[in-house]
RNA sequence: GGCGGCAUAGCCAAGUGGUAAGGCACGGGUCUGCAACACCCUGAUCCUCGGUUCGAAUCCGGGUGCCGCCUCCA
């Protein structure tokens, strides 16, 4: 299994640190607000990456941090009057229902940034004794300059990011590339007491370095995030941790692509950014998880209104592929699975490990599963036995809707009395040539919903999507 | 100014040295009372110029266009 490696910018071979145990770590939301489209990715995609690595045979422990304390969580709190833990549960039961809605898996940890304030002033405290950080008027900095290899994630030296001369101006640091550890508070503002004496918060990198500590150890084995996060945050991050532990902080770094919408960046100051929530009512979860991972994760993706209705129809082709292995094997013939079609699935999922194993090449593994549709619209066409059809079933039960989530195997609900005569009287009249009565029943059947297919293996129906 | 990414059929998207996966849409056909579902058939020499090579979408160089990070934006 191969991982595109940020810390290298190359494809290297996955092994975990510690036998067949994963440790994960991926940057979670600032709850500040509904998630959008661009945070899915991150969230949709890397629950798919663990529970590859599971099915792999790791045992996985994934963690996901909220950050539920900073400048916009403030600023939210402001506006609304209400404290900053209101604002950040609030977003935290929004995030949670979003990720339901996706299938998005819970992480095993979500921990949050306010519960872990005195292991971070503790961290604080260490690397200012062991002179990596310094503080001025309450806030204190960690010190870049203090270690050689800063930049080393980003490809950037620090002479590099100097040039570049868009840092920020703050006669406090000593060093414009220094950032902030702590923050003094403004009187009124959310703020926990530090034995350097102002009461203050944490700065935004801490937080990571010290839960990702807590919950998975020194080194982790794959650390993840958008793109974005790569600079600073992620350096920020290995620079903390690696000052504090003197080990390497994240063997993998793994970082998706952003989103376009049309040919501009999503941002709020452009106002075209796609929220979750409302996202939930125009396309369904299995799209927008196709949407999502139909593309290679470092690829950027552009949102359209086009992307989405394909995204819809390549969804609905593979529901009802297995919709039609799962009708016919109510009635199919009994019997063993083909030997030759056993081989055939075989070699499908083979297909999908390799474009798996080959940094998480999502938009290759989903090719597979149409192929894998087609094979059982063939079997279905062939009335195969039930043995079969039940392989097929179990198939997609693995790819479709474990690893992808894009398609559902729940059972079929039972329909209600008054349709089902329906559904038999139209059959009556289709017997007696009575067209114009049966296509009246279909119209008022799809007026209530159901839509009706006349197949070769008996009528079928599935509710209007 | 520094660092990095992308450019493949109408649209989306794989492919990283041996003559272009998959999906959506379009058209033709089979099936069907019709419709739907399904199946079959049909489409590209890969932004451009030059180089390396027996051979390049794939490697190297120039050009054009688009984009990201360097601003607590995933």
């Amino acid at each position: 299994m191969q991982f595109y490696n940020t810390l290298g910018r190359k494809k290297e071979e996955f092994y975990t640190v510690d036998g067949n145990h994963a440790k994960i770590y991926v940057c979670g939301p600032t709850v500040y607000n509904y998630i959008h489209i661009g945070n899915a990715r991150v969230f949709v995609f890397f629950d798919v990456m663990r529970r590859y690595l599971r099915q792999a045979g790791y045992e996985v422990t994934y963690v996901q941090n909220f950050t539920d304390v900073d400048d916009r969580l403030i600023e939210a709190a402001k506006t609304t009057s209400e404290s900053v833990e209101q604002v950040a549960e609030r977003y935290i039961d929004a995030y949670f229902q979003d990720m339901d809605h996706l299938g998005v898996e819970r992480a095993d940890v979500h921990p949050r940034a306010t519960e872990h304030v005195p292991e971070m002033i503790e961290a604080i405290q260490q690397l200012l004794a062991d002179g990596y950080a310094y503080e001025v008027a309450g806030d204190v900095y960690y010190r870049t300059k203090r270690k050689t290899d800063y930049g080393k994630l980003s490809q950037q030296t620090v002479a590099d990011l100097k040039i570049g001369a868009r840092v920020e101006v703050n006669d406090q640091k000593e060093d414009p590339l220094d950032f902030a550890l702590w923050k003094a508070s403004k009187p009124g503002e959310i703020s926990w007491e530090t034995p350097w004496g102002m009461p203050g918060r944490p700065g935004w990198h801490i937080e990571c370095s010290v839960m990702a500590k807590k919950y998975l150890g020194d080194t982790l084995d794959i650390h993840a995030g958008g793109v974005d996060l790569c600079f600073p945050h992620h350096e920020n991050e290995i620079a903390q941790s690696e000052a504090l532990t003197g080990q390497p902080f994240a063997r993998y770094w793994l970082h998706n692509g952003f989103i376009q919408m049309g040919d501009q960046k999503m941002a709020k100051s452009l106002g075209n950014v796609k929220r979750v929530v409302d996202l939930r009512s125009e396309y369904s979860a299995p799209a927008i998880r196709y949407f999502l991972l139909s593309v290679h994760y470092r690829q950027p993706i552009t949102f359209t209104k086009q992307v989405m209705e394909q995204a819809e129809a390549a969804v609905e082709r593979l529901q009802t592929a297995v919709n039609n292995v799962q009708h016919l094997l109510k009635q199919a013939e009994p019997g063993d699975v083909k030997p030759v079609l056993t081989e055939k699935l075989e070699r499908l999922s083979n297909k999908v490990k390799a474009a798996m194993n080959d940094d998480l090449n999502t938009a290759n593994a989903i090719s597979v599963l149409f192929e894998a549709a087609k094979l059982a619209n063939e079997e279905v066409a062939q009335q195969a036995n039930q043995g079969s059809l039940q392989a097929i079933i179990d198939w997609f039960s693995l790819y479709g809707e474990t690893l992808f989530g894009l398609v559902e195997l729940s059972e079929a609900e039972i329909l209600d009395h008054e349709i089902e005569m329906l559904i038999e009287k139209r059959q009556q009249a289709r017997a007696n040539r009575n067209y114009q009565e049966a296509d009246q029943i279909r119209d008022e059947l799809a007026a209530k919903g159901i839509l009706l297919e006349d197949t070769p293996q008996g009528v079928r129906w599935k509710r209007k999507s």
